[in-house]
DNA sequence: CTGCACCTTCCCCTGTGGGGGAAGGTCAAG
DNA sequence: CTTGACCTTCCCCCACAGGGGAAGGTGCAG
């Protein structure tokens, strides 16, 4: 298959391809004799992976890390579950971080919504922010 | 005062004033003869709002939106209003998407931990994920 | 005179995951 | 023969808010 193709199959740009290929996600693929990437269906189901990974929101290098570790021959199930680990406690951290801030623009709201803006002081821009 | 001290009192760098200078939330400084920026006190004043509106979330171009509207002469909280009103929906959506990631990513991890890393497909990379 | 701390402009760099588009090769169909 | 749809590499581009550092001017103290 063609890179266009496997793209396709994978819901992908074959830009993105390449940009895998490059980041190491894919092994350099086989060329034809014109110079072309020639992909199996192996490729499809890697694609696949990877795009779980994403939408799991792991970063580029950890997908790598974990394909790394399943071509070395272990089950990288552990490694997996350390990735997903950490990536539960950013976003815990992430969300509590903007739970936080929401409180504080919901104050000013409340604030600017509640004060006259014929009295907000010129100097200070606006008193209510 | 330099831009240095003022930078200081404002609990900025230099680098952040020159910035916001050229994005026109600070109008062009008056020069010392050296070519020197010379700041007055109202400068720290109008950076402590900036300050507070990038606390608050708001980009750049909204504080210079916001500040747009105190020089033509208008009070801006009705303007400051809405642009909190828009940060306030912005952050519920995000609260709204890291939550919805994060129950995906628990459900996810949760199937790894259960999971039996010797019977992992290995075609999958990693049939839990 | 020499240091040192300050200031100036200028241009590149950061992280993230690709996207845009140029210049050129390849292949099948009409 | 040409058109169109592929493919290749190459290099630059995006958001975002600055940071790093070079090369050079300025001002004051010792």
């Amino acid at each position: 298959m063609l890179i266009g193709e496997v793209s396709k199959a994978a819901g992908m740009t074959p830009k993105t391809l390449r940009f895998y290929e490059e980041q190491g996600l894919l092994p350099p693929a086989r060329r034809g004799p014109n110079g072309y990437r020639q992909y199996g269906d192996d490729s499809v189901i890697r694609l696949d992976f990877i795009a779980r990974g994403r939408a799991a929101g792991l970063s580029v290098s950890q997908i790598r890390s974990i394909l790394a570790a399943r071509e070395a021959g272990n089950a990288p199930c552990a490694h997996v579950q350390d990735l997903l680990a950490g990536q539960l406690a950013e976003l815990d951290l992430k969300i509590a971080e903007l739970t936080a801030l929401r409180a504080g623009v919901a104050a000013s709201y409340e604030a600017v919504a509640a004060g006259n803006p014929s009295a907000c002081d010129q100097s200070r821009v606006c008193s209510y922010l």
